[in-house]
DNA sequence: GAAATATATTGAGGCAGTCTCAACTTGGCA
DNA sequence: TGCCAAGTTGAGACTGCCTCAATATATTTC
């Protein structure tokens, strides 16, 4: 499984760099195991480490989940660009709204501070987060355009609901996230003026 | 400021009656101020008891905020079986299940809690839980009856659905929670064969 | 290759929170 | 009044967060 380098800042000591990845290596075994809150000291441990060591590289709770998302949020954001192709906008949305969710529900606890980073400029996940929101606004507007989706749906909108389903997948099952988020989007659509 | 008196066991000693309603009333300021993750501690210190005598009154936080929500909770159930005499099967639906989001958003945290209770039944909160998720679940039949809301969508569903707009609606601000409720209600109607 | 230097690591210590329980009140009945 | 069941207390064991002076080590320089 050969990652792409985390590639903090450039030049760090070679013990600093094995620590590094090593730490991040055990962030992702542990907040899977037991979500985003984690014991970060925990962390420290499995990698043998100090906390101060962990400390040192991720100054914050924050930063060491940005540093653990990173490339996965770059992809999701891509794949949204890629999407602006496919032939249905309506289409193109909902398979990028799953996407996300599931993106989402990676670890328990991941919907609350992605919610929270997207409000909070000073948190490390904050530009990642617009990123993300950034790219999901432009599937909708196609999709607005296309007649597929309600003009007054917003990217905010859009943002909360895949935060909100996933947050629900992750409290009972993944599949009764995917059933709101097709509740979600289908009441998205255009008022039918029965 | 009558309250329905909390009544926990008969023929407590007077003092430990006096505690244990100080308790409760400084635990919902403390549980407005900072959400039901709040110190149970200050919640002590503030009623002017060792946190000792909070722990024998509510053995678990979830216990403090059963007796809390009591009242409250039974209102909500007690709501949705009036709410069965409204003429509008859909529009009742809509009024009661705007009332379960802002029944969840007066702490924050409570929709975490109440989503964990559904599934635990060693939960002090389970039963309460349980007669909201039953109360709603007659209001959603009713609308299906009538043809306003789908046949395939489940208590479950309305249950999710009402406690993932509240975790946004606290998340971020009441009125997402509101509009992701209207995509979420809207989306459960009947798909209309375009 | 050794000294000098910049870079990392360590872990004890201060803080806050949860929860327990043996020792201690104190309310209320006989 | 005196007794004792009921209630309260708070220190103490634990876990977790985060900091920072002391220490150790990699890299550079000569």
């Amino acid at each position: 499984m050969t990652t792409t380098g985390p590639a903090p800042q450039r030049k760090m000591r070679a013990d600093a760099r094995r620590n590094y990845e090593r730490l991040l290596a055990e962030a992702a075994t542990v907040f899977t195991e037991h979500g985003v809150e984690a014991s970060l000291e925990e962390i420290a441990r499995r990698a043998g480490v100090a906390n101060g060591t962990l400390y040192s590289h991720f100054p914050t709770r924050q930063a060491l989940l940005e540093a653990l998302l990173r490339d996965r949020m770059r992809t999701l954001s891509n794949t949204a660009r890629d999407l602006l192709d496919h032939p249905s906008a309506g289409e193109a949305l909902i398979i990028w709204a799953r996407a996300a969710m599931v993106h989402t529900m990676v670890y328990r606890g991941l919907a609350t501070s992605l919610m929270r980073s997207i409000e909070d400029e000073t948190s490390q996940l904050h530009a990642a987060c617009q990123a993300v929101l950034a790219a999901g606004e432009q599937l909708l507007n196609r999709a607005q355009a296309a007649g597929t989706v309600r003009g007054d749906a917003t990217a905010s909108d859009l943002y909360a609901l895949i935060n909100a389903v996933a947050w629900a997948g992750e409290q009972t099952s993944p599949a009764q996230g995917e059933r709101l988020l097709s509740f979600g989007i289908d009441g998205m659509r255009p008022a039918t003026d029965s």
